[in-house]
DNA sequence: ATGTGTGAAGAGCTTCACAGCC
DNA sequence: GGCTGTGAAGCTCTTCACACAT
């Protein structure tokens, strides 16, 4: 293997393995089985052992995996080793919950940056953050050499501010408005839509 | 067609052909074709085709599909053609973001109570709707007639409050917990793990 | 001419099943 | 015995291509 790219969803898998391990780590397990794994995350354990082997060979036959050394592995491999720095447009209530939001750090994620063009906003600190103007926004990302952005405005503006986001420099935008957008290419847009995910459940009913 | 059920990325893409229609139907776009309206949604105009197909025949050929009918056909097809009431569980930043997130509205969604385990937020005001006691839950969720479920509690709290839901009678559950949760059978889960979709991003760059 | 609906082909993802290793 | 890694089979989703409708 190792020559063929994993498929999209392996990914998101490997993040919920990742997750999994930290709880299991936590509670001083030393190794794991791709059995006891994929019970765990509700896959099946052909899975979990294909998933992995994508990347390499992991495991030892007869005992499974080491913890320890699997979320290292892990990390490696969704570049979740190094820290990161994101830059966050749009500080409403979502905006405002982000900064908030405790789940970032333990991936390595930090907002640097807030950034909004209410002037009522602009100067406030949230969370240790003084938030700025958006036309200051492609000077800080230069200066602090962010890649990633959250877009976190109205969807009236958020095409607008996309484009600005990628004119920015920055490489990868996590978006929460409910709106198709289109970036220049080697820009990825992740897109969180709320109500879409709501609604998704809905029809499951 | 018909009889075989759509693949659950059919769900996910109908509902962003819904959201670009009523943005056709805003800008006063009478009719639409297949190619059109998959340029907007940036798949293919055969994917369009196919989706619509596991459900009917909506278009005219030579035409495309009439863009009100549409919309009326997606609607009834999503279950978003009646009013539907959630109830949120954990007041917190991601909780507080979501009472105020104008986007529910429009997809038919309201959430109709608010519940938390803070003597000190118990009894606030949120945008119209008091936050009670969760041991309420039970109750109101009866009382109203609530089957949907947001949880917004900390990890820590979040499979605790997770089954007091599935109890208390909510069908679905819309976590931004980011744990696995496992519920009673009959009981959806949706997970929205917010430094998950961002870690998705990182992988990319 | 233009555009839908769909069977069939193609691509991609998951599961199986088993050889090989501890 | 127990478990990993993986080719091959099986399955699902997407794209093609064309008959048919306006």
């Amino acid at each position: 293997m190792r020559i063929k790219h994993p498929p999209e969803e392996t990914i998101g898998r490997l993040l919920a393995y990742l997750r999994t391990l930290l709880c299991l780590q936590e509670e001083g397990v030393a190794t794991v089985s791709s059995q006891r794994l994929a019970e765990l995350c509700q896959v099946k354990s052909s899975m979990v052992r294909k998933d992995f082997s994508y990347f390499g060979e992991f495991g030892t036959p007869g005992v499974g995996y080491n913890v320890d050394e699997m979320i290292r592995q892990l990390r490696k491999i969704l570049k979740l080793d190094k820290a990161l720095k994101a830059a966050l447009v749009g500080v409403g209530n979502v905006g405002r919950a982000l900064l908030l939001y405790p789940g970032f750090k333990e991936e390595g994620l930090r907002i640097v940056a807030a950034f909004d063009n209410d002037p009522g906003k602009i100067g406030q600190r949230v969370n240790d953050l003084v938030i700025e103007d958006v036309d200051a926004l492609k000077k800080r990302v230069k200066q602090k050499g962010i890649r990633l952005g959250i877009l976190a405005t109205p969807v009236s503006e958020a095409p607008n501010v996309a484009e600005r986001m990628a004119k920015a420099g920055l490489k990868a935008i996590l978006s929460f408005a409910p709106c198709q957008l289109n970036m220049p290419k080697g820009v990825r847009v992740q897109c969180v839509d709320l109500a879409m995910e709501m609604a998704r459940l809905v029809y499951h009913l």
